[in-house]
DNA sequence: CGTTTAGTTGACCGTGCTCAAGGGGCGTGG
DNA sequence: CCACGCCCCTTGAGCACGGTCAACTAAACG
């Protein structure tokens, strides 16, 4: 179900995302900032935001939670192909494609802004800057999924479960949702499972590994993690791919 | 080594397909036709076109011949993520990015137009259906890597090699690039395999199964689908990721 | 309280990997 | 013209990583 509302407080993680992608203009980030209260969207955890084969017309951002983009195939096996973390924009222009090829799920209760195609033009054509960023949004979740296709096709159990948590930790970071070395991880060890191309049975014995290693803490969905360099060491992860700018 | 000329002919191919995701102008076709023959690029087989690490600068559009996208853990292990066929953009707006994040390999002898950034820039600004048209390719090029992290992840071996037929068949008919049942193949069972995350070994045993079950023919560098149908169903490929325009 | 969902553990099995060897085609150089 | 090397494909044998099936625990929830 599906409730509409104001929601304020939660755009500041997409301007930081886009800003590190992409430096706004002032007069950008305000307008882009009225246009992500007008319209919001709250969805339960477990709900589908948009399933394969929906008619696509809107722009979404997400302001708050955690979705997941995946697709069933006839006989069940479900691979989830991303995850879409706080301040993500879902394809920008999406609306150009005539429908959904894939389907979108909320694993925890979020709130993303819905923009009209229209409304969205005005904002990409009005300021460079916008045009741009959300440009850039899409080529790095572009480099991100070839990253998840190197994931799956050529890496190990472990290399597999620790680069995920490597690159979901940097992903939030740059928008401000770590504390330290943990962050939120509100994933049950099915979806990790189902984004890792692994059995639940093994993905629980991977994370024990990881835990006798004393890389990671996670429980009550939250991810602490011990020691970050051998953890990208485990999961031979490099942030190149992210293009995040350095501070 | 690189060697620069004008290249005429196989700049139909990217109208062709870009046409099919997007109607362009009359006057834009004549727009780009120019734009791509202003300079191109010919690579001999088995060369990089780009490393991971060089700068991006510009834009590259694929006339003819085969490359790949790919990238190389430590150890050696090789992952191609994708595949760049002729008709194909190679990231519109690159140039965002201040580097590559992979590579791109010739597997065989291949010709590409390069743009610059500002020639490029003017291109999208000077029509709104270009600019809509490059849209669609990286909305597609992004559909394409969900759909190989779903074969990745979730098929086994037949069906990825099966997957990855139908795939390329289709990407190819769009530009026009079969005949019948058939299309030029031209890669090594290595470069099949690092495509499909499975071994040379294993991948060569698959190529017998879908042999012996008189779903394909591949010999001489040359594949031909014997049952379209049959093919389909062994790799459960559904087409609609490539949204392409039905005629 | 009973039911459901998530996590955990054990035992067994199979897909696909590794290692190793050999064959065929082709280009190069003696 | 033949010899050699190289690349690509093929085959066999053994093994391991990760899957499947099944049972049990603990927490959450009505």
């Amino acid at each position: 179900m599906l409730t509409v509302g104001q929601e304020g407080g939660h755009e500041q993680a997409v301007l930081r995302r886009l800003n590190a992608l992409r430096r706004l203009s002032p007069e950008a980030a305000i307008a882009l900032r009225a246009a992500l209260i007008e319209r919001t969207v709250r969805v339960g955890a477990g709900e589908d935001i948009a399933c394969e084969g929906d008619r696509a017309d809107k722009v979404r951002i997400f302001l708050s939670g955690w979705a997941c983009r995946y697709k069933v195939l006839e006989d069940g096996r479900r691979q989830i192909v991303n995850f879409a973390l706080p301040g993500e924009t879902c394809d920008a222009h999406l609306y150009l494609l005539s429908d959904m090829d894939h389907s979108i799920g909320a694993l925890t209760p979020v709130v993303y802004a819905e923009i009209e195609r229209g409304r969205f033009e005005e904002l990409v054509a009005n300021d460079r800057t916008v045009a741009e960023a959300f440009w850039c949004e899409t080529l790095v979740m572009n480099a991100i999924q070839r990253e998840w296709a190197i994931n799956l096709g050529r890496r190990d159990a472990l290399e597999r479960v620790a680069h995920l948590f490597c690159e979901v930790f940097e992903r939030l970071r740059c928008v401000g949702l770590t504390e330290g070395t943990s962050c939120a991880f509100p994933v049950t060890q099915m979806d990790m499972a189902d984004a890792t191309g692994l059995s639940v049975v093994h993905l629980n014995r991977t994370l024990q590994e990881l835990r006798a290693a004393r890389l990671i803490t996670l429980r009550e969905r939250n991810l602490t993690i011990n020691d970050l360099d051998g953890l990208r060491d485990a999961g031979l992860f490099n942030p190149n791919y992210l293009h995040l700018r350095q501070r």
